[in-house]
DNA sequence: GTATATACCCAACAAATTTAGGTATCCTTC
DNA sequence: GAAGGATACCTAAATTTGTTGGGTATATAC
């Protein structure tokens, strides 16, 4: 994860965001995810190609996703979706990252409302 | 940061927290900081001093902190304090911070619309 | 025919943190 | 007075994670 602006911040999230735009959207592929994070964040946060894709081949190797290949127009596309473990190591993952965002709210002394 | 129980989460915040105590505390040792941190997330999360350490010493080389040591009840503790420069700094990562929590908020709460 | 968008990828490097220690003092308990 | 815990500083090696800087290929618009 990178802030468009002022450099990285925030890391070791992007595998958690990942699972669970994937929760979510049930099907996707890399490329797809990348613009979906900027559309998302407002162009403020990216996903790099060059992280996400060895992060998605991690997640792989772990069991928690499964992939499918189509083509489409022409161009290869390796779709994406959640493993039966995948679905619930999604929710324990969720579930820590939002404690820690939390903790480090409460480091901060802020509020941050959202949902 | 590690959270206590489920491992590294939110990496990257170290500093930019180690310097928003120092803006609220005025003057603090490492050892302390270790400690309000556990306090304050209720032992949910904590800086390691093997992380703390070496980030201080990094803030300290950059110009964002001041050191004066003292000795009490026979053990050596060494205070720091933000710089002029460290203040003004600590407001930047700080904002930074935050934007970047709520972007990642955003991406574990929000649905997509299908388009 | 060149640029831009789509779509996948890797290798070299850097940064931040973990793991796993070390040193020393003080205090309490056996 | 030995042992263990808390206080208080620290480092080195390894790992994880992500950036930088590429590469390949197809489709579309100008």
């Amino acid at each position: 994860m990178k802030n468009t602006e002022t450099g990285p911040v925030v890391k070791g999230s992007l595998a958690t965001i990942v699972l669970k735009l994937l929760e979510q959207n049930d099907r996707m592929y890399g490329y797809e995810i990348t613009k979906v994070v900027r559309e998302m964040t407002d162009n403020k946060m990216a996903i790099t190609e060059a992280a996400l894709y060895p992060a998605l081949h991690k997640l792989l190797e772990e069991g928690l996703l499964e992939t499918t290949t189509e083509t489409v127009d022409g161009r290869r596309r390796k779709y994406y979706t959640l493993s039966k473990k995948g679905k619930t190591e999604t929710a324990d993952r969720v579930n820590a990252l939002q404690e820690a965002l939390i903790s480090v709210q409460i480091l901060l002394n802020t509020k941050l409302s959202h949902g």
